[in-house]
DNA sequence: CCATCGAATGTTTACGTAAACATAACAGCT
DNA sequence: AGCTGTTATGTTTACGTAAACATTCGATGG
């Protein structure tokens, strides 16, 4: 009945852009534009044709217990029949969650930072959570307020943080209380929740590696100076040589890119007595490949490269790149499971979990010519 | 100070674990789970201190006109000091729209995907609305029709799908009536709002830059059976070199890796009379030039390599890959745009809007041997 | 046979916001 | 002075859901 009423009440709607139109330049009355709201069935429409009360149907929906059988197959078929979905917005003010975590990440140039993305997103909706995302263009402490801000708006339980913590610090205060955080950066320090590849571990093997391999040292191409994660793996670097009681050549610096990693590359082929080179990332190892090329020192024979990440082109290199595995996925499906502990508060609330990396040996590695 | 209180406060998480347990064995007394209800402040909470009704409250929020610059200040200033934050989901429920655009994309490993994924959020944050990722494990119909169902519960206005719309077609019929969507895919036809890159532009363009060079043919690398997209770039390289009267030689498939373009480039590198070759993408250009170079066939003295994307890394391969650049950051830029202009109701509402493609030259292509 | 219990279902209410409508105050005009 | 229009603000209401509380009814036990 009622829905009958409202359902011609509706019918003028698809004639409404014109006519409205029309009656504007008319009358100048304000022609009414929400159709909106009558797009989809809500709970009372069902419950009207179900002959139940609205909360019957709420039961339903939720499937709760405590609806007979044959109640439960009126609603169901009453929902198919109006095609009722229910509106979450109206489910997240009741229930005072979204079931959505929130994900900010710099640029997603990056292939770990895109493998963890996507980690996240599946084992989120393996738990019934989605994923928004929020870009940070450029990664300045403004520009990383900003994305908080956005983010205060925003429909979320949780946060996971692909990011460098330091960037992080000044923006966190504004942060509302009940939106856990969970962060992709081994250096966090115990005061967030942190779960990261074992940078450290996985930096000592490829050291190792070299070494084992006859190396007497073995040179770094690191990340840009800003970033705690290239940091990390600098220092790791340094102190396995200094614990297998090598010493550690000057430190040649990349931003992360293929090309700087080509520049640096340059300047490394001309230290003759440079025979290994663990270069921070993947990227910057297939610029360094290409600039030890074009200088003709040949890889492995004259000079071995082991990179970080093993991005899937890693294994197409010239020669095939050995590097240090990253198992993004596990980092990614860890962040969810630590943030979704952190808002069902139980379990461990802070701390760091590591996730190993290995190393994968292909053919950028050899012993060093003057061993042969 | 307040860190110094929250760290007191966790000190004991790793231990909470036993004690709640203990706690429950002990009293059994149900504790009060919901302490959320208080920890934000409502409209009500801002008005009640501003000294004015909520409803001024609200338009100060949305910045509506008509609000003395006097009680303007007042309510900012109550706003801050209770640490207001708009309830997006009481919003939401309001307006009947939850500024949300949802993704639907197949894994992020391929970078076009990923690229045209960042421009969309970035874009759509500009516009003030946010990014829900959407991933689909395996491209199945059932996987995609999942995905869909998914979404139909989910706070989403529009969605923009990047996907091949052969896939999209089962699923989208239980699409709730006022979500909008784009299709990223050229070959969507016109019952799609459909945003790509001009892909048999760029594939005309690299074709011809390598017969401009002087090449009799070219031979094609080619993406996976399945694949409408590259389906889309063989049949534009046949009828290129068709139309300038050329044989085209028999295509060799991979499947978009950089593995599976090895596998082919050794088969191509055993065609002597082969000396151009198109790849599908720039993954499968890269194993293509390791395969030649393990065949100890120069590039590009011997062989011409071109290949599709541009990915970042290209211009670091072996030697600098000449390719056909894809402008993603434009194509998600315009899929919001599209996407907000069926929202509103403005502008067209169909059809398929091109990016062009343009050829980058780089050092893997050169006039044939015979032409020397 | 009636009190009691529990299962199934209904009724009321509140979540936080913003549209629609109502009111108050005051300026400009005849 | 009285009317009209405008501006600033307040009051009411509804968005769709689900928790909390209320009711009904048949079954069980003394």
């Amino acid at each position: 009945m009622d829905t009958v009423e409202r359902a011609s009440a509706n019918l003028p709607g698809p004639v409404t852009e014109v006519a409205g139109t029309a009656r504007e330049v008319a009358g100048g009355t304000p022609a009414p534009r929400r159709t909106r709201a009558r797009t989809t069935a809500s709970m009372a429409d069902v419950a009207r044709l179900a002959g139940v009360s609205s909360q019957t149907v709420s039961r339903v929906s939720n499937g709760y217990a405590g609806v007979t059988e044959e109640t439960r197959r009126q609603v169901l078929a009453a929902m198919k029949e109006l095609g009722y979905r229910p509106n979450s917005a109206a489910r997240a003010l009741k229930r005072g969650e979204f079931r959505t975590i929130g994900v900010i990440t710099f640029t997603l140039s990056t292939t770990g930072n895109v493998r963890t993305l996507e980690a996240i997103a599946t084992s989120a909706a393996a738990e019934g959570y989605a994923v928004t995302l929020l870009p940070v263009a450029v990664p300045t402490q403004d520009e990383v307020r900003g994305a908080f801000s956005r983010l205060e708006e925003l429909a979320v339980d949780a946060v996971i943080v692909i990011m460098e913590v330091h960037l992080l610090d000044a923006a966190t205060v504004t942060l509302p209380p009940h939106v856990q955080v969970v962060v992709v950066d081994s250096d966090a320090g115990d005061h967030y929740t942190v779960v990261d590849t074992d940078q450290a571990g996985g930096t000592r093997a490829a050291v190792q590696h070299l070494l084992d391999l006859g190396h007497r040292t073995v040179w770094h191409l690191g990340g840009p100076e800003g970033s705690f994660a290239a940091q990390r793996r600098t220092d790791a670097w340094r102190a396995a040589l200094t614990e297998a009681g090598r010493v550690p050549p000057p430190l040649v610096r990349g931003d992360w890119s293929a090309d700087s990693g080509y520049r640096a590359g340059l300047e490394l082929a001309a230290h003759d007595e440079c025979t290994a080179v663990f270069a921070a990332n993947d990227q910057m190892a297939l610029g360094l490949l290409r600039a030890l090329h074009e200088r003709g020192r040949r890889v492995p024979d004259e000079v071995s490269v082991i990179g970080f990440d093993d991005i899937p082109e890693a294994s197409s290199f010239l020669p095939p790149l050995t590097t240090v595995h990253q198992d993004f996925a596990e980092v990614g499906r860890l962040c969810v499971q630590a943030v979704l502990r952190k808002m069902r508060q139980v379990g461990p609330q802070r701390g760091t979990t590591l996730v190993p990396a290995r190393l994968v040996r292909r053919d950028s590695t050899a012993p060093p010519p003057s061993s042969v």
